[in-house]
DNA sequence: TTCCGTTTATGAGTTTTTTATGAAACGCTT
DNA sequence: AAGCGTTTCATAAAAAACTCATAAACGGAA
């Protein structure tokens, strides 16, 4: 049976901060995996879908930045970041890459779990860890693959295309107004650009609807945002 | 006013924090409400419901403390502690009493908004703490989809339509004056112009009444207000 | 280059605000 | 109780403000 502990996935290149952090982790009845770099992280949380990950900021291959950036993609998955620089500018960057959380080392492990817990916490409990395929009505999204099947055809998007239809998906039958749909995609502070939003759902709409005229799927709600049908059989 | 910005419980008894935080999270686009210590919070959540609160720590009548606590005893909403203490085992009491972050002061203004994104990502968007479905007598609204059935038959209704009404249905039954209706859909400069008022509760009329000219559900209540009846089966 | 994301411009279509009008309700005086 | 002036209510219709979709130009990067 596997085992109904939390997973945590730890990113260190530093054998002693991973040797630390995997014993008291460990001890305190989480399962822990180690990597080293950034693209094995991403491996690792391909096959094992870690319920919280932990990462340095500073590493060879990939970064935690382009990691945190990489795992926000396919991914919801809390990202706690620990790194020895303390400056602002750059806090700020890897909390708006999408990292939840910014330690400073040196710190002091019971806080470091207490912010662990914190995280847990707001995760659905017992929930399975996110699936990397969304299947509704006429759409089929495999997000590992980042692939998208509109009723058995399938269609090429572009990075913003694919990450605004996710959204959608994820959301599906909820408006979604364009603050919470620019602060999704575009994060950060661009969250006045409605522009962008009314680009790319044109364009979306191009590549999803059959009659991008009068949208099926997409569809516009006038003066808050867009609301995605998925063209399921409803309740 | 029925603002589509994030609302911001802000909790401190120092003037001088609140004074800043107020003016800087306004300048970003958030709603903010100041409370100067945990029992006058605690109000505040119940009638406003924000989508996060930041709080100090030590405060008269309820720390911070006990404010998360309790807090979380009836909500999920993010709760990100200020305070001057930067002991471990202070950090680690708050976050184990319900706290999502724990920010030290003196701390960077940019690293604080950074902290809030972060935060308020997580949420799922639109409303989160209230309910998002209204069903009473002849109403169903459905506020995460914004649609409105009345008698079975889906009606379409612009935003401050849909404002109006949803305002009056969470207050069914009581007589609502001009004045607080125009403060909550139009916001405190307007509280004036009661024609807005007439203009909207007419259009609101005949899209949801049978016999526009004879209101059954929006009634007028001469020289005070509105009342909202749903149509439900009386005792 | 070619693809992608960002900007800008434009016209059509809605919504909101403002103004105008008549009917109804009220209070006061006779 | 009737008459009169004032205020409120409902409605229509105007003017003003804003949104939406789309095309297309621009610039950077694989």
């Amino acid at each position: 049976m596997l085992s109904e502990h939390r997973k945590i996935l730890v990113v260190d290149d530093e054998p002693q901060i991973t040797r630390v952090l995997r014993t008291s982790l460990s001890s305190h009845a989480y399962d822990v995996r180690v990597a080293n770099d950034g693209l094995t992280a991403l491996e690792i949380m391909k096959d094992w879908s870690p319920d919280l990950v932990i990462t340095d900021l500073s590493m060879p291959n990939m970064d935690g930045l382009e990691l945190a950036r990489r795992l926000r993609t396919s991914s919801t998955v809390p990202i706690i970041v620990l790194s020895v620089r303390g400056e602002e500018r750059t806090k700020v960057q890897a909390l708006d890459a999408g990292a939840d959380d910014y330690v400073t080392k040196p710190f002091g492990m019971q806080e470091l779990l207490a912010r662990v817990r914190a995280n847990l916490r707001r995760l659905p409990p017992g929930e399975e860890t996110e699936s990397s395929l969304i299947e509704s009505g006429d759409f089929r999204i495999d997000l590992a693959a980042r692939k998208v099947v509109v009723k058995g055809r399938e269609t090429h998007l572009t990075p913003k295309e694919f990450d605004l239809l996710v959204y959608l998906a994820r959301h599906a039958g909820k408006v979604l107004t364009h603050r919470v749909l620019l602060g999704a995609i575009w994060g950060g502070q661009s969250t006045e650009q409605v522009e962008y939003l009314r680009v790319f759902v044109g364009q979306l709409r191009k590549k999803i609807e059959p009659n991008p005229s009068s949208p099926r799927y997409l569809v516009t709600e006038p003066w808050v945002g867009y609301r995605f049908e998925t063209g399921e059989t409803s309740p």
